[in-house]
DNA sequence: CCGATATGGGAAACCGGTGTCATTTGCAAG
DNA sequence: CTTGCAAATGACACCGGTTTCCCATATCGG
């Protein structure tokens, strides 16, 4: 029956060959595709299937000779060995995971992107799968996960990302990881982190530079590492600056725009006002916005707003929000690359980089205060 | 050497018992993760690999006692089968693919959650495919990947949901899936869809109850079924009340901001201008918003507008977006059920809704116009 | 009581690769 | 002319399931 098919096989093929000269076959295949497996190459190049996995996977010595025909034969056929087979045989799926727990939506996007963008024309794919942080469970479902799927590595976003018992979960059930975050929590091979703290700084200083002096802040939630970078950032520059900061110009916020609704209207109660609004995100900054508009205070000649993340709301609010972009789809396609390493980008021994710098962008909602 | 392993299980096991007992032992495992097998399972239970299989599969006739006996030991070991032998032996893997060519970065965010949400503890997983819709190689390409792979199922979205040769190569290469879209375009069981057309004649009527008779439209791109259901809808709607449309009123979009602020530009410069602006998409409303607020028009005061899509842009900006929210969510969820279909929702004998209805969600950027 | 039929269950091949180990060959050193 | 060693390649078991085929019982009508 394999002869049987290898034949079958082999007429199919040729008639691809011929197929630009005749006039189109368009003879619909059976259900089952046939494809070419390890035995029909090995066969139609006079040697064993041990073999073709070598020149497969450029292991094990072999003649010059030998590779060129397998590999003449694997290019005529368009041979792609069986994934399946192979996650078998390795104990190891071409699989990329990607692990998070809803943080913002576009962030997660973007990294998908940037990840995609590493993975496209490789053996690998992606995977994605969210959790549930506040879960028990959500340690023995990630390690099932990474167990049954036999997962090459995965890549961990914030918040997850900051959990070190993740890391070592994965080391200990021998999976690749990357995790993202907004400082530096890991060694380079396994972090790809953006340095939040001097964007925050710098868009501080811009804040300052304005002539700000009662700049509010609304923080991210407790617990998150960026959101304490974001403010540790801000607290330092003020200080800087020679500017006490008043435990009532930080508001706690959820990286939310509810709650940067919320956050903003206990600063707008303050007495006097404060004349500028750094938010820990975009979400928060729009709802410092929008939160402004309804109060009829005026963005900027009234209220300066810097936000972060440069997510697209912050580029189509009224006025367009100054903000803090970090480069998500670079980081996600560094992030994979850290994964397939070798495997993709044997040639260039450069390391992927590890931390990648934010920007401040300018947009309109930043103007000096009123006298 | 399988004797050998199945010891060290057993072992680790009864560990696993006493776990709650002792004070914790963080023992490190190896590298290789000790998981049963199906022989293991066979062994304990005392019958063949085989008889195991019927269980697992439900297939076969077996006896009562010996199922029951095999699901303890299976319950108590936490055995699950290797879903890489399985795909082998199969000829087909537990993926669901997840196909799209870039369309609004919500839309497909949101779809992945209600897909995820109805794969949520089954066997399934989903891995993302983005394609280029204007490479030729497109079809080749998710051909390769569905063979490849041996994709369960796909999940196809607008705009390349449309592509009907895309449904037949699944199809031939015996892959189910199932299509996204703005209008029923295949049968049932491979379709979900939302009634846009209804959703735009409600909006637009809508905007005529409000007195609004210079209404201009901002159309999504050629070629997209969706933008010319909306726009089919949108033309049926003004007909039915009488309204004549001039050619002047429609300017074409892009379903992008930019496009939207450039067509709501040449629309503001038509004499008189049009008291409303139904924006085919909430990116392109959007556009309009930030056009008209460049240009000092009051929203709703001097113009209306109504988007589509109400993607969390539309509650952010000011004034809220009144716009037409469809179920993604929701189809996605129905999208997957359809295919995993039996295999998860077996006790209910009720079929996946193939049609979803949109509504109006009314918000404050539509006004009467003035006089 | 016998042969026919249905049912439960096992042995072995198979899915398509990879790992281990042995074998053959070529060539330089002793 | 051996011996030694490395390169090149193949035979075969194995990964962990499923499928095919076949046998052993049990049931049952006549």
């Amino acid at each position: 029956m394999r002869r049987k098919l290898s034949v079958t096989f082999a007429v199919t093929f040729s008639i691809n060959c011929y197929a630009t000269v005749m006039t189109g076959t368009p003879k619909l295949r059976p259900t089952k595709v046939e494809k070419p497996t390890i035995n029909d190459i090995a066969r139609l190049a006079g040697v064993s299937k041990k073999t073709v996995s070598r020149v497969i996977n450029r292991s094990g010595s072999l003649n010059d000779d030998t590779r060129e025909k397998i590999e003449a034969v694997i290019r005529e056929t368009g041979y792609v060995p069986n994934p399946q087979a192979r996650a078998l045989a390795l104990g190891r799926n071409f699989l990329i995971g990607l692990v998070h727990d809803n943080p913002n939506a576009q962030m997660i996007l973007n990294m998908q992107q940037g990840i995609l963008e590493a993975l496209r024309d490789t053996e690998f794919e992606l995977v994605v799968r969210p959790v549930d942080r506040s879960s028990p469970e959500m340690l023995d479902d990630i390690r099932s996960f990474l167990v049954r799927q036999r997962l090459y590595g995965v890549i961990l976003l914030p918040p997850i990302s900051e959990i070190d018992a993740l890391a070592r979960l994965c080391d200990e059930v021998n999976c690749k990881y990357v995790r993202m975050g907004s400082s530096v929590l890991d060694d380079p091979a396994h972090m790809v982190a953006s340095n939040d703290r001097d964007a925050v700084v710098e868009a501080t200083r811009h804040l300052v530079a304005q002539g700000h002096r009662r700049i509010g802040l609304i923080s991210g939630p407790h617990g998150f590492n960026s959101a304490q970078v974001r403010r540790d950032g801000f607290e330092f520059a003020l200080a800087e600056a020679g500017i006490t900061l008043p435990r009532s110009l930080i508001a706690d916020g959820q990286y939310t725009f509810e709650s940067g609704i919320a956050a903003a209207e206990s600063l707008f109660d303050l007495q006097p006002r404060p004349t500028a609004i750094f938010a820990c995100n975009d979400e928060m900054a729009a709802g410092v916005l929008f939160a402004a508009r309804s109060r009829g205070i005026a963005v900027p000649e009234q209220l300066s707003i810097i936000g972060f993340d440069d997510t697209p709301i912050a580029a189509r609010v009224w006025p367009p929000l100054t903000t803090v972009r970090w480069p998500i789809v670079a980081m996600g396609r560094s992030a994979a690359l850290k994964i397939i390493g070798s495997t993709a980008s044997a040639s260039m021994d450069d390391q992927e980089p590890s931390t990648f710098v934010s920007t401040l962008v300018r947009r309109g909602s930043v103007a000096p205060p009123m006298k």
